[in-house]
DNA sequence: CAGTGGTCTAGACCACACT
DNA sequence: GTGTGGTCTAGACCACTGC
């Protein structure tokens, strides 16, 4: 039973686009099936047909969908899961990654207490300084693909963990993705931010890239972190992205790391 | 064709541990075949029977030797390259991975220019200031799996891009395995340090932790990096790992984040 | 018990590299 | 052409979850 490059057509596919018909590349641009798969998965998860914490149809159910065997449609799976786009359960289902989750609670805060466990300190206290709109400078609007002077939403922060103030954290957001976002709103909200952007804005971060460096404390930043103006801070920029690779965050950080590190693995 | 749940008996095979009986568990640590095969691939991996850069036999071969089927295999060398383990190679096949490759060249060093892709600034100038034998203080002891007093190698050397010094380096090595490391060696060789200790002394890292904080210089490294006194630097330390989970060495560097920046991509 | 993901097999064919 | 890894299929059975 052998097939073309491109899949069947199928009835609540939404793109269409897919297969080697893309462009005008020399190379035939030769995508295998279950890569198409899952593509056309990506697709449904961007679009929201199944929200996060959900199930998606079980892989039986996908291949009869797709026409293609439950071993294809499992690889397709298994990239996804890989990236942490869906959570595989045994025996329950595959489900929708969400930031809302306890035991995922802070996927994307690579500071760590120097003794004790992550999250043993308790949950951090979160001081909202400052939540206004403004226009994008240059830079910002440069990081999230913006135009210069597009309105952004730019929040001030103060994260705290046992009392010490630890992290300063200045954020840019779109404004047209997070229409009625206030302080209010922000400092109620229990869990972590981003799962307030999903219920919220349905806005789901998937990946981030950070550039770290080490900065002297200044322009305030020294007041409101309780340090010494001069004070060695590790500042981390941070552009997060949605599933299409579409910039929807800066976030401009300023960790205190006499009580804390940023812990990495390289492998 | 059923099969128990440990493997048959293998003429090469070296541990012959794996399998069912281990500890005693409750559970019955149930672990699918395919680990099973991941770990005897480990095992050869790890006592050298293929060296860094070699090619590992063919998927079918490793099949017939452990008498299972070549998917078996597969899925077992699928996660053995996920860990950047060994290299596949299509039509070609698979490989040891090594540090001596270029296009890998600088597998653990995240420190990139602001502008510029990693590595345009052409190669780095390798200054060793200091190499001598030494007695392991508490804390290297302890990082490093070994006894207070024990004999280390301490190493302190400077990379300098473009001509500015950037990075000042102090590495922490077991002198049991790596008998005959001199400076000379270390500044004459070719390539990453860790392709040397590959090809010489046949210790291969495979994995490494990071503690990132933002630190004063100070201590002599301002006249090293030629900053000022108290300037922050971002302090990087590390532990890197052989195969078998094996702490090998300490390292604490100090990088200047004025041109170049860490970068890291969190998923 | 049924339904889900997870493992294992056997066989076919495709894409790529070398000769 | 031959040999390698890569894809795809179909079917069987195992392990886990929840009814």
């Amino acid at each position: 039973m052998r097939r073309p490059l491109s899949i069947h057509s199928e009835t609540s596919s939404v793109g269409g686009g897919m297969g080697a018909t893309e462009g005008l590349a020399q190379t035939p641009a030769f995508s295998p099936l279950y890569q198409q798969i899952k593509g056309l998965i990506l697709q449904s998860l961007r679009v929201g047909e199944w929200k996060p914490g959900e199930a998606i149809p079980s892989e039986m159910e996908l291949a009869v969908r797709f026409r293609v065997s439950q071993g294809t449609v499992r690889k397709a799976i298994d990239e996804l899961a890989a990236e942490n786009l869906v959570v595989r359960r045994q025996g329950k289902g595959t489900f929708v990654a969400t930031h809302s989750e306890q035991h995922v609670q802070f996927r994307f805060l690579k500071l760590v207490p120097d003794s004790g466990t992550p999250g043993s300190e308790g949950p951090a206290q979160r001081d909202i300084i400052e939540c206004r709109r403004a226009r994008a400078s240059s830079d910002v609007a440069r990081a999230l693909a913006l135009r210069s002077g597009d309105t952004v939403l730019q929040i001030r922060r103060v994260l705290s963990f046992g009392g010490t103030p630890t992290i300063l954290e200045d954020i840019w957001l779109p404004a047209a993705s997070f229409k009625g976002l206030t302080a209010e709103r922000l400092a109620n909200f229990q869990g972590p931010t981003y799962a307030l952007f999903e219920t919220e804005f349905n806005v789901r971060m998937v990946r981030a890239e950070e550039k770290l460096r080490a900065e002297p404390a200044g322009e305030g930043r020294e007041k409101l972190l309780k340090v010494e103006h001069g004070t060695p801070l590790l500042s981390v920029e941070r552009i997060a992205y949605t599933y299409k690779d579409v910039p929807m965050e800066l976030r401009r950080g300023y960790y205190r790391t006499d009580t804390h590190h940023y812990h990495n693995t390289l492998s």
